[in-house]
DNA sequence: GGTGCATCCTTACC
DNA sequence: ACAGGTAAGGATGCACC
């Protein structure tokens, strides 16, 4: 039979020795389907140069009766093909060594210790994206399948009766179609429980909501009264959980979605239900969610045939860069996506619930699930697009971090340079890689303090990647000698060299570049909270690229030419700033890729012009673009002292919109009152053009704090707790704050914000150390005013009045009466 | 017991 | 461990007087 078919998840499973993909999408009839298909297995084994012939001949033979057995089976080598391929670039002649099993490959590398044999590689890949390569099969787009269907067949040990799906499909042919339209169904999902620690408490209820219509609570916890819309009881946990699973099971989603769900809502459910012996057995087979470790700590959590997302990790690669977010909490993520946020509800214990607390608790599980939703559908388009640029499934890329997502997308282009993969470091090489010493980074210009008026600000599109793409930097294009328009790149005590003939890594990168542009362009035209992200999205890929090449854990580490990428680019930067001074204008500030300069009555039009000119001189695809032009600026000393500070500035432009830079205002680590106090000093200062507005305000908070009519809310410092307690070496007082919560039992761990005031000590008290001073919000004391005057107001403001010669100390501490009579 | 520099630590910029 | 380097700035740690 023939379909048309999307793809969405990928997984494998082995019969009878051999492996077998299967890959879960929907066809233009809506129906689930699932395909079983097969592809070739093999690795490379990269030849020593100048092999005679008869010699290939007889390794190939050595090579075909490699028989290694197994536990209950033998693995042999199947057949062996000789290739003319490339490798990082250099012509090889590589064995093409064909087996049955993937996992066999290891096993048969390791057999491959013969002295003509250089290197072995592309036995490292995951089985999913060897088969994606190879049948070029890639997530989300649209194919026509033909194959047969099994139907109660005993094929695959009668696989498709137990699956889950319309249609099950063994692959004959797989053509390509154009683009459709394609809505999948979403499922967003929550937990309420009364411990957050997995294991322990109760799940009370859950909530789900789809994009077709459901929209639901299931509890066991009965609020005695009348029923509630979009509520239904069930008998008690046990019956919940299976309540979950007949749920899932009947919906039958493509995306099961969740918020911090990796780590939180499935394994919760997964110990719940073995709790009560219950399967929960919600996959497309009837298999439970597995669990992997993925680093940091983290878990993910997979179900087969439902693409699991945990929207928060995401979020974390490929947003929180760009966002104003403080946190990552979804509460503040729904605020900025979608202009909602969690419903207003004090989680406590059920047992100390009110009744009519329920209703509330009910609307608020639900409305998570809602939030969760929305925010999916507005990363929808974002998943697509990074799923189909890195050619994974959507499970992994909204999981990967951008070193991995960068690679993929290297990995899955090989083909076209005819490159076989260069495999993955091992651990010896990454401990060594790690003992790297820093190579130099980008360059950054010392402004001098003041307020400036009209400024011009040029920044280059897309610096790091276009330099390497412009100047060819890659790990395959670094040369050991020099030859013909090769590149000379000076570092600090060596030289690198790069060859001129184009190198697969920026070719590549060129095209991650245009697709940018595309989006930066539509952005322009029509902007947007998601538009932003999303431009800003490739841009961070292009830029992880970049990174990626310095990163210990890449397969294509190159530590040269990020070295030489960072060294052509304070050599562009400074070029630049010089052609500015020297027609005319003034640098006042320039950081990496960015030069902020005084317009010196020059007209817009002739930046304009004089921009054209500078670009007409750039090489390869390198552009210098305006930023913008800014109507006043402002720029302070650091806090020691005379020297103007680096990454921290302000700008307002035309229509009066800041732009505010490293100063204390967009720190999470200051009080909310010193943060508004800056922010609005700075903002006075840019519109007027002097400080006298901004003074009286000053004075007035200082008489407001000195007289307590702060609020607490305002005094309250958050900070994130980065490691455990007892990793600390230097206690600081947000260590000593988050001591204080583990004694009052107030859950806290790594990655949370942990949030305190300082407090005035009983008079009498010996003490230096703000942390002695420490407390948590919910203690009861006075706001110390010393600290909050001198430590947080002060050092706020003193910079930006020190511009105007104006000594704010002397008016917060209070010799202010000699000079300036009120107050 | 105070001073001042080194170090730790978090957060920001690009 | 899960892209890189540059920088500000608070608070503690500790040698030293």
């Amino acid at each position: 039979m023939k379909t048309d078919f999307i793809p969405l998840d990928y997984d494998y499973f082995d019969f009878r020795g051999k492996n077998y993909a299967r890959i879960i999408g929907r066809n233009s009839k809506n129906q689930k389907i699932c395909l079983i298909d097969s592809c070739p297995i093999y690795l490379w084994a990269i030849l020593k140069e100048n092999i005679a012939e008869r010699k290939i001949q007889r390794i190939v033979e050595k090579i075909q009766k490699i028989q290694i057995p197994l536990k209950n089976r033998i693995t042999r080598v199947e057949k062996i093909e000789i290739h003319e391929k490339s490798f990082l670039g250099k012509k090889v002649t590589a064995l093409k060594i064909f087996a049955t099993n993937y996992k066999d490959l290891h096993d048969i590398a390791s057999q491959l210790k013969i002295p003509e044999i250089e290197k072995r590689r592309g036995y490292d890949l995951g089985f999913v994206t060897h088969y994606i390569i190879e049948k070029k099969l890639t997530p989300l787009n649209w194919y026509e399948i033909e194959g047969e269907v099994l139907s109660n067949s005993l094929e695959f040990g009668g696989i498709d009766s137990a699956l889950n799906t319309d249609l099950t499909i063994f692959v004959k042919n797989i053509s390509n179609t154009p683009d459709k339209k394609f809505t999948p169904c979403v499922l967003a999902y929550d937990l309420e429980t009364d411990e957050i620690k997995i294991g322990e408490g109760e799940i009370l209820m859950f909530s789900l909501v789809s994009n077709n219509g459901i929209k639901k609570v299931f509890t066991w916890k009965k609020s005695p009264g009348k029923k509630i819309q979009n509520v239904e009881y069930v008998k008690d946990e046990a019956e919940l959980i299976e309540t979950f699973v007949s749920q899932i099971k009947k919906i039958n989603p493509d995306f099961l979605v969740g918020y911090f769900s990796d780590g939180f809502d499935l394994p919760y459910l997964k110990a719940r239900a073995e709790k009560h012996k219950i399967k929960l057995d919600i996959g497309i087979e009837g298999s439970e969610p597995r669990f992997h470790r993925s680093g940091l700590g983290g878990i993910t959590g997979k179900i087969s045939g439902i693409t699991h997302i945990d929207l928060l990790k995401f979020i974390r690669t490929a947003y929180s860069q760009y966002m104003q977010s403080e946190t990552l909490s979804l509460n503040e993520v729904a605020k900025e996506f979608l202009q909602d946020e969690k419903k207003k509800f004090q989680i406590q214990h059920s047992t100390t619930l009110k009744k009519e607390d329920w209703k509330n608790y009910y609307e608020y599980n639900l409305h998570d699930s809602v939030l969760t939703l929305g925010l999916f559908e507005k990363m929808w388009p974002d998943l697509v697009g990074f799923s189909k640029v890195m050619q994974e499934p959507i499970f992994e890329i909204s999981r990967n971090g951008m070193s991995k997502n960068v690679e993929s997308y290297l990995i899955h282009n090989l083909e076209r340079f005819n490159e076989i993969p260069e495999k993955r470091p091992t651990h010896n090489e990454i401990a060594d890689r790690r003992q790297r010493e820093k190579y130099e980074g980008a360059f950054v210009f010392e402004p001098t303090p003041g307020l400036y008026n009209k400024i011009g600000m040029f920044d280059f599109t897309s610096y790091w990647p276009s330099i390497i793409v412009s100047f060819n930097l890659s790990k395959s294009t670094l040369l050991e000698k020099e030859e013909k328009e090769s590149t000379k790149v000076k570092l600090k005590n060596k030289e690198v060299i790069f060859s001129k003939k184009p190198g697969f890594f920026p070719q590549m990168l060129k095209e991650i570049i245009e697709k940018r542009k595309l989006f930066k362009k539509e952005l322009k035209e029509k902007p947007d909270v998601m538009k932003k992200s999303r431009s800003n999205a490739y841009k961070l890929l292009a830029n992880a690229s970049y990174g990626y090449m310095g990163f210990f854990g890449a397969r294509y580490y190159c530590p040269e030419a990020s070295a030489a990428a960072t060294s052509i680019s304070r050599d562009f930067i400074k070029k630049t700033i010089s052609e500015i001074d020297k027609e005319g204008y003034k640098t006042i500030y320039s950081d990496t890729d960015s030069i902020a300069f005084s317009m010196n009555n020059k007209s817009e039009k002739q930046t304009l012009e004089f921009l054209k000119k500078i670009n007409s001189k750039l090489p390869g695809i390198m552009e210098l673009e305006l930023e913008d032009f800014y109507s006043r600026g402002l720029w302070v000393t650091t806090r020691a002292g005379k020297i103007g500070a680096k990454k921290k500035y302000a700008l307002i432009d035309k229509k009066n919109k800041l732009k505010i830079r490293g100063f204390e205002t967009v720190r999470r680590d200051w009080c909310r009152l010193a943060r508004d106090v800056q922010n609005k000093v700075l903002k006075e200062i840019l519109e007027n053009g002097n400080e006298k507005k901004s003074l009286e305000y000053l004075k007035e908070i200082v008489k407001k704090l000195k007289s307590r009519q702060i609020s607490r809310e305002e005094l309250i410092i958050k900070t994130q707790l980065k490691k455990s307690l007892s990793e600390y070496k230097s206690i600081s007082p947000h260590v000593v704050a988050a001591q204080k919560m583990k004694e009052q039992e107030i859950p806290i761990s790594e990655g949370n914000l942990v949030e305190y005031y300082i407090a005035e000590i009983p008079p009498g008290t010996k003490s230096k150390l703000v942390r002695e001073k420490v407390k948590l919000p919910n203690e009861p004391g006075k706001y110390n005013i010393e600290y909050y005057l001198e430590r947080q107001i002060l050092p706020a403001v003193e910079n930006i009045f020190q511009v105007f010669n104006i000594n704010t100390s002397e008016i917060i501490k209070g010799k202010r009466q000699m000079t300036l009579g009120e107050f």
